[in-house]
DNA sequence: GAATAGAAATGACGATCGTCATACTTGTTT
DNA sequence: AAACAAGTATGACGATCGTCATTTCTATTC
């Protein structure tokens, strides 16, 4: 049953989101490849057409969730041209919902501990993906470049620690303490340089 | 072939500190029943002797590993009686040897993200545990038990954040620069606020 | 309209997954 | 010495894992 390019590329596509998808919420050794593929509303065999392997969709499917996810587009409804501020990532990254919802969330909190158990040529890729997202985050910061992307690199972190001890505690009071604890010390702690700064 | 119940008990012990290791290694879905039998030297069968299912085991080397990991017990080369300071675990927890060594390293940052995809029970013993280690941090943090507590969360979510990325960058200078970048930050932070109660 | 090429569907492979019933072996008790 | 009890080893189960070779269907090309 031959297909056009455009639908080709179009399997090839559906896939790689399924996968993103399912990755980060199932984890990448918590997902078959059979369970993309009928999600992707293929059958199992196709797969092997599209990529050489698991780990081929794996490197796919993370570069892809990095740039999906989280921060700038938790939910897409800024206007374009437009940026979030800090503050304002903060609050949805350390929100109820993103904690709900790790299939569209930040690929870095879903997948980095599954992708530092993989080969150093995927933990390379994931770190180029890496790079640009502190680059993003950066640029909203303050100070100078050095600054702003040591700035980065800690309130990623922060961030990043604060959802995933979120995920694991449940949906208990500490579960919600910590994000409510970790956004609003972010916050202050962002009115302050920017007062300083000002 | 009967034990006695001091060797069942070591033998149960043993699968335990097995798993909580090679969990945080490869992850609760990378290892199998047989190859922690195996590292225990048993045989698979004689796992559901000692626990009814592999969720049981998880629930239990989770725990384990919590208590037996990182921050206090990094290396366990500290006099009795004695307590790490903090920027000293930060300095431990943020090292090169610690990125290298899930097995022996901290739980929260080798298995939050496994245990945020289990279900509700496993997430409620988990934050108990969670509780715990926070509190052994917040006695070693400054200002009232609230102050400390908050302070616990923000230092805890922002190393275990700083590890994940870290691991996930592989051994490239970008993986290093994060681990540097917020232990200088934690440290400074640490005597800056010293310095402010005194 | 016929031949060809390209992509998905089918179905199977060996390995491993978690689980368990059974057999065996050996301390303990009488 | 014999009977019992208790924990491990053996071996198998159905399901699912990742991977392919083969078949089938349909766009495209002639």
């Amino acid at each position: 049953m031959r297909l056009t390019k455009a639908q080709r590329a179009e399997n090839h596509d559906r896939i790689v989101r399924v996968a993103a998808k399912l990755f980060r919420e199932k984890g990448v050794d918590g997902v078959g490849i059979d369970e993309i593929m009928v999600e992707a509303s293929l059958t199992h065999g196709a797969f092997y057409g599209h990529f050489p392997s698991k780990t081929a969709l794996i490197g796919e499917a993370s570069a892809y969730a990095m740039d999906d996810s989280g921060l700038t587009r938790l939910e897409d409804d800024t206007p374009p041209g437009t940026r979030k501020s800090f503050p304002e990532l903060a609050r949805r990254y350390l929100s109820v919902e993103h904690r709900d919802d790790p299939g569209r969330g930040c690929a870095i909190a879903a997948l980095a501990v599954d992708i530092g158990r993989q080969d150093d040529a995927m933990q390379a890729l994931f770190a180029q993906n890496l790079e640009v997202r502190l680059g993003e985050l950066a640029e909203r910061l303050p100070g100078d470049r050095d600054a702003a992307r040591h700035d980065a690199m800690l309130k990623y972190a922060t961030m990043v620690g604060a959802l995933v001890m979120a995920r694991s505690a449940g949906k208990g009071a500490l579960s919600e303490e910590v994000l409510d604890v970790v956004r609003e010390r972010l916050e202050a702690e962002q009115a302050a340089t920017e007062s300083a700064v000002a």
